[in-house]
RNA sequence: GGCGACAUAGCCAAGUGGUAAGGCAUGGGUCUGCAAAACCCUGAUUCCCCAGUUCAAAUCUGGGUGUCGCCUCCA
């Protein structure tokens, strides 16, 4: 038995930071780590490479926007790290069996097969409607039992865990000496605030099962110690072994996974592979409606399809990364149409861009260097923000500034060349790529019928015909097409909704 | 009971010792045939309260108030 031996205490010189440091840095950013409580640099096992496991969904509904944050959020640290240069392995489950999902199928008369993948199907939707991208691999729990088995017939040979009579396995946790460090429980205090029922086939009330005999009618799959199912937990110890090894650099999830879901991944992973199993534990906050917790248990939450459908997916995303990833954020309707207004912004610095860059002559004009460094520093005062703790907020506000200065410095009275231009779409959409916004498409071809009416609507006002013009520019803002006259001729727009 | 988080303008939200970023909204102005967009100006003598440390505190210390969370399935 070693456990509380070496390979926890990551302070130690051969394994901790420090050492990792001496190997090479790449990315200079500091993480803040739920196991340590403090700010910490972040020094990948391998130079270079991170491994990151993020807890998945479990698919028995529809997401809510408090499951939309953790998705948001560490696909950003995804993007942040692989723009710094870093190759990225990352790897999000889905739970695909468990309590919910059986009793979902029930309550509908289909199966969990029927259940979770029509789950993951609508998961997929709208994580592409939150411009999430799909992880290197989705692993599903049902699809790694032979991982699963393996895991908790290490835990059983050494001690760590042992079957109940019912077929049932479970986790000896007083076993595991460091058991909640990452909670920072101690475990007289968890026990006293033990609310498990006694139960007589545990010999601990801490205990918690690893292996779940199957009751009558429920899907199950062979084992040695009886044909059941996975228990929860046990799913990302396997699967984060599997797809990312014994020790992980980053393992992220919400805050109310830490106890016990993560709590236990580390007993059973540091328990069964005898190394630490995730150097960083990353945790977002919550999201909260009228101040309370927005849970599927309370029933007070919204889905991301519901709110995308009235105000489209991207003021979600901008939601997430608006604020620091740790904080609160009390949802509302009136907060997600600020985000909305706030990406206008950004549409309409994009779009005035799109149309100066149409038009620009090329060839460099004199003082326009000065202009390229002056926005260089945006993106610097952008990586400073990420590299510290991932300040999206932060950084966020660069890119406002350089909207700010892109308006103010390149329109047409100042005629900008056509590789200033593109050099500054190319710098605002990198940030913004960063954090995975204005990702809706240039509307590029109208109608002809709309091309018509426009080319009709110049030539009234060539004429002073301001009556026909302003007719037309109505009926077409009617049909969502929004004009704007300016110096270079009649610019336009799709507008939503 | 144990552990923790948060409290900054009308709203959202950065800022952890050097004199309050950014966004939304409001009001005024410039531009425009009118709009739209954009730009400029406007807005917290002050960061929940009290006391302390300091030349200097939203930022540190102590105390208090309020709100929320985890300890039970939950992102």
């Amino acid at each position: 038995m070693i456990s509380g031996q070496g390979f926890m205490s990551r302070r130690n010189m051969e394994s901790g930071p420090l050492a990792r440091l001496k190997k090479g840095v790449i990315v200079k950013m500091k993480i803040y780590n739920t196991l340590t409580r403090q700010k910490e640099e972040f020094v990948p096992i391998t130079p270079g490479e991170a491994k990151i496991y993020a807890c998945g969904p479990t698919v028995y509904n529809y997401i809510h926007i408090g499951n939309a944050r953790p998705i948001c959020v560490f696909d950003v640290l995804r993007r942040y790290l692989e723009y710094r240069g870093m190759k990225v392995t990352y790897v999000q489950n889905f739970t695909d069996i468990d309590d919910k999902i059986i009793r979902r199928a029930g309550e509908e008369n289909s199966d969990y097969l029927t259940v979770s993948r029509r789950y993951i199907a609508e998961y997929k939707k709208d994580a592409e409607g939150l411009n999430v991208r799909p992880a290197t691999i989705h692993p599903l729990a049902t699809e790694n039992i032979d991982e699963i088995i393996s895991i908790i017939s290490t835990l059983v040979e050494k001690g760590y865990a042992y079957r109940a009579e019912n077929g049932d396995v479970y986790f000896r946790t007083l076993k595991f000496k460091e058991y909640g460090k990452l909670s920072h429980q101690p475990l007289d205090e968890l026990m006293a605030g033990a609310r498990i029922s006694v139960d007589e086939i545990k010999e601990d009330p801490m205990d918690f099962a690893v292996w779940k005999a199957a009751k009558p009618g429920e899907p199950s799959w062979p084992s040695p110690w009886s044909d059941g199912r996975p228990g929860w937990h046990i799913e990302c110890s396997a699967m984060a072994r599997r797809y990312l090894g014994n020790t992980i650099d980053i393992h992220c999830g919400g805050q109310d996974l830490i106890f016990p879901h993560h709590e236990n991944e580390i007993a059973q992973s540091e328990c069964c592979n005898g190394v630490e199993f995730a150097h960083y534990w990353m945790h977002n906050g919550y999201i909260n409606v009228d101040n309370r917790k927005m849970s599927k248990s309370l029933n007070n939450f919204f889905t991301v399809r519901d709110v995308a459908e009235k105000y489209g997916y991207e003021p979600i995303r901008y939601l997430m990364v608006a604020s620091h990833y740790r904080s609160p954020i009390n949802y509302s309707v009136d907060v997600i149409e600020q985000c909305r207004a706030a990406l206008d912004r950004l549409y309409n610095c994009r779009g005035n861009l799109e149309f100066l860059l149409q038009n620009a002559a090329p060839g460099e004009k004199e003082g326009e260097s000065e202009v390229r460094s002056r926005m260089e520093q945006y993106r610097e005062k952008f990586i400073e923000a990420m590299d510290d703790d991932l300040n999206t907020a932060d950084a966020l506000s660069a890119l406002f500034d350089l909207a700010r200065d892109i308006n103010t410095n390149l329109n047409a009275a100042t005629a900008p060349s056509k590789e200033l231009c593109a050099f500054a779409m190319d710098l605002f959409m990198e940030l913004a790529g960063v954090l995975g916004l204005l990702y809706k498409k240039q509307e590029n071809n109208l109608d002809q019928e709309i091309e018509d009416l426009i080319a009709r609507r110049t030539q009234a006002r060539k004429e002073k015909d301001w009556a026909t013009a302003d007719k037309i520019r109505d009926e077409l803002k009617a049909r969502h097409v929004v004009l704007e006259d300016t110096p270079q001729g009649v610019k336009w727009h799709i507008e939503q909704d």
